[in-house]
DNA sequence: CGTGATGTTGACGTTCTTCAATAAATGTGG
DNA sequence: CCACATTTATTGAAGAACGTCAACATCACG
């Protein structure tokens, strides 16, 4: 399908906001595939969005790239730490593996990530990290990175910043898990991806999923069919539109602030009533609806001493 | 109101551990009670578990203690970020709240672990420590820390592990929340409580809660209600006994592998046998009945490229 | 001793999973 | 390029797991 080549061609090499004034290397796809690129110290510090240190450009240090075509493993479970990695293009899964060898994913990396943190502690990685489509990803290994932390102390300073980052937004996965219904999941599942698309200069309403239904289930502590049937029920409420993977959102204020869905037979209702309107009145019902069944679970709990 | 004020008091306006000739202090708890107790770095590290750097007694840097009551809070949600603080003593929660003032405890501190890593990224604590019992707690302001970051280089490596580990633990945390049922969660959150009691020297096996049942609810994603059902079922079972907070782990094996339980109505089946029986076969009994319900939900995943 | 916080237990309902059947998309080898 | 197998997605029906509501018991604390 027309979907289909449109997608593959986007997740391969997506046309990229280039800052083009760099000297040595421009982000193209086509300089890259006959050898390996190197990136140089602030291009990795504006890639993970942290300031870059005055430069002293004669101890210019480089970062080798390297390419992951979509199945590869960037690391897996068990293998010796040695290098952190950064996401400079493509689409990664992190997961954990039970006793059972059942997969649990743990994050969807892309763009600016940091990859392998997760190895410092005991000098083994604790996770796996899987490419969801070819990935160009920049090898930081750990001895120059702790090297160069003690020539610029800003360097190690925003370092700390960005696993305090990662550790925060952990935090806020784990609230999400534990208190949300498995529609509130879904709903910021998709605003945070839009957001992050969007951050990324792409389109953050209409994009295309990298991922399977029982891995977005997974990631939210979900079956996939729970996943496939809850954006069926988005997509017939006009919230989103959905055709397999490629996705656009509709109504995103309503899938931000969604707590709950009313029951199947309530919402047949409302879609007939959408009918006889405009769609613009969608985001109205919705939204009525919402925090209806607001604080079914902690509502009891006040934060007083 | 009391409590906010002292709260907002001592948080605001730490006072600073100076480079003082303070001799150095055993750690008794007697010598607290009428004042503030200090310790050197040698001793925050071994708190930490990690290797102290090579003592240059002449800087010899202290840290201030500083005592929480029950319920006061070490620090909340938005508060600027200026220290980090370590476990000495006593118990507490740290807690995420919600757009509705709903609490969310995202973990238990106790002896020897760290606080307020998550403010580092943005200069603002993301989320709050409340003390569950009499706590005394060491204060890191983060910026001796990072000036003694540049004399030590070990340190800061010794920082980064800790944070990596707390991001493991995190991990962990997450993988737990969406793949395991309200059994299960419930007989891990007791065993590894159990773990973490006997590695400061207290029994394992026989401890105080120091929570709630909601905040453990709060904690594992359950209502207060299933948490206190699955610990009776437990107590029933004779994997536990149970009486109110004080709880003893009977069948530490059976908790850790157990993955689900038998229907209510099969139960009553078991624990009837189980009195015809002596009790130590309970422990095969339940390890027959688990592996039953294994790979419920993410057991057609598997991990090949 | 009484009052509020905490814990237990039952009955019931809803959400979500499980199982199953089908369809659509993707990849593979001829 | 087409048949084929494989993976992925959709949808329905049935039931289990867990949440909700409610009543009561117990504990902690002033």
């Amino acid at each position: 399908m027309t979907t289909a080549a449109l997608t593959t061609g986007r997740t391969s090499q997506p046309t990229r906001p280039v800052k083009s004034s760099f000297p040595a290397i421009a982000n193209e796809a086509g300089w890259r595939c006959h050898g390996n690129l190197w990136s140089n110290l602030q291009e990795v510090c504006e890639l993970l969005r942290i300031p870059a240190p005055a430069a002293s450009a004669d101890e210019e240090q480089l970062f080798q790239h390297v390419r992951f075509k979509a199945g590869q493993r960037v690391h897996t479970i068990g293998q010796d730490f040695e290098t952190l990695y950064i996401v400079n293009s493509g689409f990664l899964k992190t997961v954990l593996i039970d006793e059972y060898g059942n997969e649990q994913v743990l994050s969807f990396p892309m763009k600016g990530d940091l990859l392998g943190i997760d190895g410092i502690h005991n000098q083994h990685h604790a996770s796996e990290a899987v490419a969801l489509s070819d990935c160009d990803i920049i090898l930081l290994p750990y001895k120059t990175f702790s090297a160069l932390g003690r020539s610029y102390a800003e360097l190690e300073q925003a370092m700390f910043s960005v696993m305090s980052r990662e550790l925060v937004r952990e935090q806020l996965m784990i609230g999400m898990l534990s208190a949300l219904s498995a529609e509130a999941k879904v709903a910021r599942f998709l605003t945070s991806l839009g957001e992050r698309f969007s951050q990324l200069g792409y389109s953050g309403k209409s994009f295309n999923l990298r991922m399977t239904r029982h891995e977005i289930g997974s990631y939210l502590g979900l079956t996939l069919e729970t996943v496939s049937r809850t954006l069926s029920a988005f997509n017939e409420l006009g919230l989103i539109s959905v055709d397999q993977r490629q996705i656009a959102l509709l109504d995103i204020h309503a899938l931000k602030t969604l707590r709950r869905l009313p029951p199947a037979r309530a919402r047949i209702k409302i879609s007939e009533k959408i009918s006889e309107k405009v769609s613009e009145k969608v985001s109205e019902k919705v939204s009525a609806l919402v925090g209806k069944n607001l604080l079914p679970q902690w509502n009891k709990e006040v934060a007083v001493v």
